[in-house]
DNA sequence: TAATAATAGTTGCATCGCTAACTAATGGAG
DNA sequence: CTCCATTAGTTAGCGATGCAACTATTATTA
């Protein structure tokens, strides 16, 4: 009924594709959306938090919540700005570095998997495009 | 830094859609999950519970929240099956029938709206290829 | 027929996401 | 310098979603 519909479409395979990353996850006891924000964060260490959100194109309060669940596992750390006592600084722990290469392993398998599935050039096509449709909503 | 992960632009594009929608369904004071799940009863009452969740692609506890929330608005009925006691097939009520017409024009207005800003060529073949990927999934 | 398997739906629990409204700190206008 | 606006981050409250586990019912099998 609705196959011609963005809105369900998209939301549809946003859930499908959320289930395929956690299992990549999984093995890490990270769930999709804290494994993308560490990797955020161990590839631009010490930024702010509202920077991470404006990169991983999610509100303030959503970061602030991700980031007190990698706290809590020890992934991160924050760090007041002595210049502006507003800001907080994201770290990554000992731990979390350790884990940086094989996290981005992980998620480059299932992408892998899903590349030899539809095609390099369907899925690279398909990514643009959802970026072009992304940009346009700006 | 994901600029090319299926996941991450899929997800992003989804809450931005998200927010779209909602802004047209805000005037009948469904949220999009529950407009859409409307719209799907209104086109074709009497199905089960487990049938209207898999057109929708969502898990039945998803669906019996949501039916939840339609039935507490007054939107849906559920009836108990005689043939078979564990099946319950919905209904919309009057008041949901009434709203049928528009809420499916609210929808097409956005799409609309998109098609426009996109290209109608660009539109249709990026849905073409989200729903290629998510059939891929299956 | 009795025991087991399968199915429809629900409930509990967790995560993710948002908006609105809040606190604390900084910046700017007068 | 003081008042007001802005900014970073948090909290409260809500809805959507999933998995695991549950109840109730029906179907199957031994």
């Amino acid at each position: 009924m609705f196959d011609h519909c963005i809105y369900f479409n998209t939301t549809a395979l946003a859930r499908q594709l959320e289930r395929e990353w956690a299992s990549a996850f999984a093995p890490f006891d990270l769930t999709p959306p804290q494994a993308f924000l560490l990797r955020a964060i161990l590839d631009k260490p010490g930024l702010l938090q509202r920077e991470y959100a404006e990169g991983m194109v999610i509100s303030r309060p959503t970061a602030t919540r991700s980031l007190d669940g990698l706290m809590v596992k020890g992934l991160i750390e924050r760090r007041s700005n002595e210049r502006d006592g507003r800001e907080q600084s994201v770290f990554p722990t000992a731990a979390a570095i350790s884990m940086h290469v094989s996290l981005n392993e992980a998620s480059v398998q299932v992408a892998r998997r899903l590349k030899k599935l539809l095609g390099t050039e369907v899925f690279t096509d398909t990514v643009k495009k959802i970026r072009d449709v992304s940009f346009a909503l700006k």
